[in-house]
DNA sequence: GTCAATTGTCTTGTATACAAGATCGATATT
DNA sequence: AATATCGATCTTGTATACAAGACAATTGAC
């Protein structure tokens, strides 16, 4: 829990959109949130401000906060924003390459090949984010991989749902060892391709994206 | 002026931030800024979590706001990242071009001529923008213009910068021309390329960032 | 004379009160 | 019966009050 009762409400509120327990278009009554995490208003209010610079929710005024839906497409756009990012992630992290760096992203890959080999999607979930992080961390450029981190974060229930999609789990490793031969041997602009390739949606993987949104 | 004075603070804060009004490092006191924009404290405080939010301050708990200051290595690393975004928006101008947005870049264009040839450094400056920001819109993603917007407007003051340095008003022109040839030829890659070269900060143009941001 | 501790003031963090606009329902009129 | 208008209630927007932590200054001790 956070120092002041604001930002740890802003955590709160984010997590419980992020993983869907306000859907997209609800709408947010402040009093109801002030009373469910025990607070006055004025925190909650705080928090909601800073979601609504986030872009995470809209404030009509007077009208009240809503959960922002992207939709399918601007999901598309999000997914086409981030390929480019990680792209750049993966270009500068084989070029500035350290032991460090190295390892943390040798071990990453190497649980994600521990949950692929069982089967276990939601493991791979997991590790499969801590080595795309091993990636942001390893370009060492601290805007880009906040500029990651907070992407990611917003994708994370789709990327989530793609994982279920047939057969995604054991390609998603395949891909992740052609990223991590190239990181290491240090071809930047391999690198890029590989992990725009990874990170976008192309072709029907799109249609499954609309798919999936549909049925969550 | 916005319709909730919380809006409007967050616009006037974050202008007069851009604008070197409050420089780096500097504390923002909430009575201060509540007096001085003839409001109480509480919009003050909204408008202050949402600069958090953005990342344009930083409040500590219990210590006050303090607006960020992003220093030569972080400003750089913007660059990269907004080079990144640009060379995407160019590849998708490119391949999305239509009559509407290819006559927003060609005007934007012809008024950067008239700015470049007259030597107006501002005028320049402003149609500049308003080039980059044609581009955006033709990429046809709301989301990567949004995303492009918002770090144009936090790298505005050192783009402007920029502009001051020895034959930089000639030489940016020029390249648009290049930009704009290859956009209009439907060459996505070229304008991915040259965009983020445009954009982008190498070599000794890096040191005279620094130089500019030292005496500003 | 210098350093540390304590007190006082200032600023932030949270709550509550009050005002203004928006939504929804009821009633009246066509 | 349907629609429009008026009003009541609910919610948001802003202000103010109060509490608690941080910083600075002064005083005392070594």
């Amino acid at each position: 829990m956070s120092e002041n009762v604001g930002r740890w409400l802003r955590d709160e509120i984010e997590t419980a959109i992020l993983s869907n327990e306000f859907s997209p278009g609800e709408r947010l009554d402040e009093m109801v949130l002030a009373s469910r995490f025990g607070v006055s208003r004025t925190p909650v209010r705080e928090a909601l401000m800073q979601l609504d610079a986030i872009g995470l929710i809209e404030i009509r005024p007077r009208r009240g906060a809503v959960v922002i839906d992207p939709g399918p497409h601007r999901v598309y756009e999000m997914f086409e924003v981030m390929a480019e990012l990680e792209g750049l992630a993966g270009s500068l992290a084989a070029r500035r390459l350290d032991d460090k760096t190295r390892e943390a992203i040798a071990a990453a890959h190497r649980r994600c090949e521990l949950s692929a080999e069982a089967g276990d999607s939601d493991a791979y979930y997991y590790d499969n984010e801590a080595f795309h992080k091993a990636i942001y961390a390893a370009s060492r450029s601290d805007f880009l991989e906040e500029q990651c981190t907070q992407l990611h974060r917003r994708l994370r229930p789709y990327r989530r749902l793609q994982l279920r999609v047939r057969n995604r789990l054991a390609t998603s490793f395949t891909e992740h060892c052609a990223i991590v031969d190239v990181i290491f041997a240090g071809d930047g602009e391999e690198a890029r391709r590989l992990l725009r390739a990874h990170v976008g949606i192309q072709g029907e993987r799109f249609s499954d994206l609309v798919a999936s949104m549909a049925t969550r």
